[in-house]
DNA sequence: TATACTTAGTGTGGAAAATACACTATATAC
DNA sequence: GTATATAGTGTATTTTCCACACTAAGTATA
């Protein structure tokens, strides 16, 4: 068909199911964890999950994700990326649903989730440990977002995401070195990240054993901007980027 | 709800229509055009769209993709690659319309296509001069293929994708400066594209005025991989898929 | 045959960036 | 004081990037 509307009117048309599926992560205690939920029903009873849901007809699907991760961790106002779309035909043995991923990174210190931690069907698991196999395609899923996650860390400065409000210089580091799973030197990181110009001075220190801690911040006027910071050079799968680009003529 | 079963039931639940959206580039006479089709019907009666249209039941994402390119072009084959998911509520007017957006690329000498040179209604345009407004919000999706095209350019050996069969290496080299909009130097080119080990040569040559222009293809195994083949560093402006919400924090 | 023309490269020096690692500085606990 | 931890700075080396000049080769045509 030349157009949605030549053959059928999608008023009458067989509809799959659409779903968001979330893939939050967290650091918890410095190691990189994600959120599953138990399924108590068939298909995959028993089984662990991604924390999703129906999207409803009015809402559009960045406020669907946001909606379900509320409900799932009582967070708001995290960051939010759209990430994939998952279709296969058999992928749930109910129906056909098509599922749009997100990954969403909450902060460390905003841990007034829902999730408690003696909750036996909705738990934190440590990236390192999930479970498997996961019910559906969601191991496909959390697979797709860790690679995401990782490639992005090389070019941008998402891992603030991750952090608390307020933090050390040597624990943003040690964040990028539990992600990328890589030493990074700390001369040339206090260098780059003074260079790359993010980071706001707070009052506050951390007292302990030796000199106290100093703690930052992200620049808020940078809170939402991604841009190159790039760790090293290496392969990314995918590297997204932005709507609106308006071309200039070039003669030749 | 803490599971899509929990609440729902997918086979009674109200369901959106998803379609698939194709942008596919290609290259005539060394400039980037795209297809687009003229709508005959409302909604957006007489505007340009991309080609699309609504996915089969039994079909999963990506045969849709193809089988909307193939119905347009009749090609088969191409590279295909699934961009972004838009569904914002209101985007068609007549229901909820969730589209997959997927970029292809074929190459010049595919050129089999059904869509005749004459054809009013289904007609390549060269990506400078796109008409506008475009139906639905094919504008977006077209300035985010674009600019995905564009950034994956800079660190892969996409531009293969578009090229014929066998090509020289200045033939590539203007592929690279067409889409990037960026003179590239001949000698640095050479030495980068020799260094990354992709092109085989062939004992083909093409013959003209001065020295014969030795021809060459894409490695066969490494036809379907992509891999860093970084042309230069660069930001990617990225206003993109990322919904982060900058969490308003009050000083003290 | 010569020379003009075109593709096809190579050579090279300087600039910039990445990297490794040694070194200094500061504030605290004990 | 001394030990210890964070918080940096200095610097030499390597690596990559990049601009640009230069050489090489095969064909057409004057």
């Amino acid at each position: 068909m030349r157009e949605p509307s030549t053959t059928y009117d999608p008023a009458q048309y067989e509809r799959p199911s659409v779903t968001v599926d979330v893939v939050i992560f967290t650091l918890r205690n410095r190691e990189l964890h994600l959120l599953l939920v138990k399924r108590s029903r068939w298909p995959f009873e028993g089984f662990w999950a991604l924390p999703g849901g129906f999207i409803e007809m009015h809402e559009n699907l960045d406020d669907a994700a946001r909606r379900e991760l509320e409900e799932e961790t009582g967070v708001r106002d995290v960051y939010l990326e759209q990430l994939y779309t998952f279709g296969e035909p058999k992928r749930d043995p109910r129906t056909r649903v098509i599922s749009v991923a997100y990954m969403a990174l909450i902060r460390a210190d905003a841990h007034q989730l829902r999730v408690s931690e003696e909750s036996t069907d909705v738990r934190w698991f440590p990236v390192r440990e999930l479970p498997h196999p996961l019910a559906f395609d969601h191991d496909q899923i959390t697979a797709y977002a860790l690679s995401r996650l990782r490639s992005k860390l090389e070019y941008t400065t998402l891992a603030f995401q991750l952090l608390p409000e307020v933090f050390s210089i040597l624990e943003l580091k040690d964040t990028y070195e539990q992600i990328l799973d890589e030493q990074l030197d700390k001369g040339n990181f206090y260098r780059k990240i003074k260079e790359a110009d993010v980071l706001e001075e707070t009052n506050l220190t951390r007292e302990g054993r030796g000199r106290p801690t100093r703690l930052w911040r992200f620049k808020p006027e940078r809170g939402d901007k991604q841009f190159v910071f790039r760790w090293r050079e290496d392969r990314n799968d995918d590297r997204d980027s932005a709507t609106a680009v308006t071309p200039t003529r070039k003669e030749d």
